[in-house]
DNA sequence: CGCCTAGAGTTGATGCGTCAACTGCGTGAG
DNA sequence: CTCACGCAGTTGACGCATCAACTCTAGGCG
């Protein structure tokens, strides 16, 4: 059902730097937000969605669709930044179910003051290294790539 | 020391898509790893390694060198192999210094019946997906990437 | 010799991420 | 009504990854 034959040294060399340089990139941005606000990049991720969203409150349902995470991540997520005290869980079901994800004051002071420092870690790092044609190849290939993977068996969303 | 205003949409657009791409890639090819042959992708990366290295054995250092992962995480790595059967750690110091790393027979065994299989993988997700101009900036953006963040400051290696 | 320091490697704690198993509510068939 | 099933969410176990703190050995120097 596949290719039978190994990569070309050429070919690993180029799998190995393409992974090694992502690896780096976001280790890089990691840290940098890490030492800077004091927040991980997956907090960022969840923060930055519940400030985006339209409404006040999100279900994990909803967080889980619009990162592209699987529930129980999210919800793993969510145990890890209740503790730190950046969202809450609130009673929104029919009885006493939790079910409604809101940021507190203190994960919207977060998000405030790393929002405008990350982007500008991930301009840095990220837009300003690339031409015009290296932006364009790899939206192009990003978006071949979710749309093959995703659309194609397990969405795992 | 560095710009102070938010990304555009379509900047947050293609940040998204680029990181949500690769992270659907790793995981669609660990998965592949982990279903058809039982290993991990870093796993399979200390294993090939030792399997490409010139002599018998390697130290913690130079995998971790050619690995370009912390020694730390080579260790605890090594530990997790160890109880599976993949590598051993021998008696090369000087007393009973356990300082060599090298495959079992078991270790021989799961890379040689993998890496045929994952090369294949890489080649149908990857190499099959990308116009010579898309592996052309991809190549080029991660040598700069890999320049510009390694010899810059913290090396981590 | 006895101590000090540097480097290699390990360990423990903790956060991230996945899988499989579970809970609990709702709904439809009988 | 009640049972079965399904869907949303949670949990526990485990592997991956990083950081900080530790151990051990070797080598230098009084």
């Amino acid at each position: 059902m596949t290719e039978t034959r190994d990569l070309d040294p050429e070919e690993w060399e180029l799998w190995g730097a393409w992974t090694r340089a992502q690896r780096l990139l976001a280790q890089e941005l990691d840290r940098a937000l890490q030492r800077e606000f004091g927040i991980s990049k997956a907090e960022f991720s969840v923060l930055m969605t519940l400030w985006r969203a339209a409404g006040p409150e999100l279900r994990v349902g909803e967080l889980s669709e619009s990162l592209g995470w699987e529930k129980s991540r999210v919800s793993h997520q969510l145990t890890r930044m209740e503790k730190r005290g950046f969202v809450a869980r609130t009673e929104s079901g029919a009885h006493g179910r939790r079910t409604g994800i809101k940021l507190t004051a203190e994960g919207r002071s977060a998000v405030q003051s790393a929002i405008i420092g990350h982007a500008g870690n991930i301009r840095r790092h990220f837009f300003d290294t690339l031409t015009p044609r290296q932006a364009d190849a790899i939206r192009a290939w990003s978006e071949q790539t979710i749309e093959r993977i995703e659309s194609h068996g397990d969405v795992s969303a």
